[in-house]
DNA sequence: ACGATTTGACCATG
DNA sequence: CATGGTCAAATCGT
């Protein structure tokens, strides 16, 4: 067993967990709010308008938080192998992955962080897929992606995202993504770091009694071969206000993976 | 026709 | 030599 994961809860962990906590009873207050407007008026844009910017706040804030305690880990397992010298196994593997993560790039760029989600894509920023991977004995294979404006702004920023194996075998999918180089573009002259969870196309309001879980992986229309992923969350010009809509259903499969939330919330 | 993705080949690194 | 990151031709989708 892994001591980063079996560590105990941390700080962060604890905060973000509050913070998808508040989420998960905004969602309700947004199914609570959203029926009683007339979904054509102005108000309910701008509810929904609300509700977004709330929304991609926090997630704002839960991937800063979940970026600090990758490198906290990290530096957890430098102050680990110092006081636990060399010849302890754990700390040895523990070695392999940090060496790993730090050096295997060929170009010079560096590693920014990395996060793990259910929606490893809408991060903020448009990406081309140049390469896919099959990377020794993982069940999943990784995926190659660089900044859209690598082209015209010569941006070089490029991220990995890998299906997690999950040890539970559960239906929940998770992915890790693996950020490098800073961004140079700038995206509507807003530039966001690392952003929130967002879902698929024309996803329906969150239902309580029907998990969308199930929605999620189990989409077999969308799902044409086993690493196209990506198909759940294509969302061509989506106009503000249906994105608002998508969001409700990727924040309860975020909620999902808390355990504490999810029992309290969406049980 | 064009842009995005797929996929096998190529190559740098340890 | 094995591994993993990148390239680029082929293919796909619109």
């Amino acid at each position: 067993m892994n001591i980063l994961e079996s560590s105990t809860q941390s700080s962060s962990q604890v905060v973000i967990n509050e913070i998808e906590r508040q989420r998960a009873l905004m969602t309700d207050l947004h199914d609570l709010v959203l029926p009683k407007r007339d979904p054509c008026s102005g108000q309910a844009k701008l509810v929904q308008q609300l509700f977004q910017d709330i929304f991609n706040s926090s997630s704002k804030v839960i991937s800063f938080l979940e970026l600090g305690d990758t490198r906290e880990k990290q530096a957890n397992h430098m102050e680990y192998k110092r006081t636990h010298g060399k010849n302890n196994m754990e700390s040895h593997v523990l070695e392999e992955e940090t060496k790993e993560v730090r050096n295997k790039r060929r170009k010079n760029v560096k590693h920014i962080g990395s996060i793990v989600t259910q929606a490893p894509h809408f991060d903020g920023y448009q990406w081309n897929k140049y390469g896919q991977k099959w990377i020794s004995k993982a069940k999943h294979s990784r995926s190659y992606y660089r900044c859209a404006s690598s082209k015209g702004q010569g941006c070089l920023a490029t991220k990995t995202v890998q299906q997690k194996e999950t040890d539970g075998g559960g239906t929940v999918r998770l992915f890790n993504v693996d950020y490098y180089g800073q961004h140079v573009c700038k995206k509507d002259g807003i530039i966001h770091p690392y952003v929130a969870e967002t879902a698929r196309h024309g996803a329906p309001i969150v239902n309580h009694n029907q998990s969308s879980i199930s929605t999620f992986v189990n989409n077999d229309a969308h799902r044409i071969q086993d690493e196209s992923y990506e198909n759940l969350f294509t969302m061509p010009d989506m106009p503000q206000y249906l994105i608002d809509i998508g969001m409700a259903e990727a924040l309860e499969i975020t909620s999902m993976n808390l355990p504490l939330i999810s029992e309290d919330i969406w049980a």
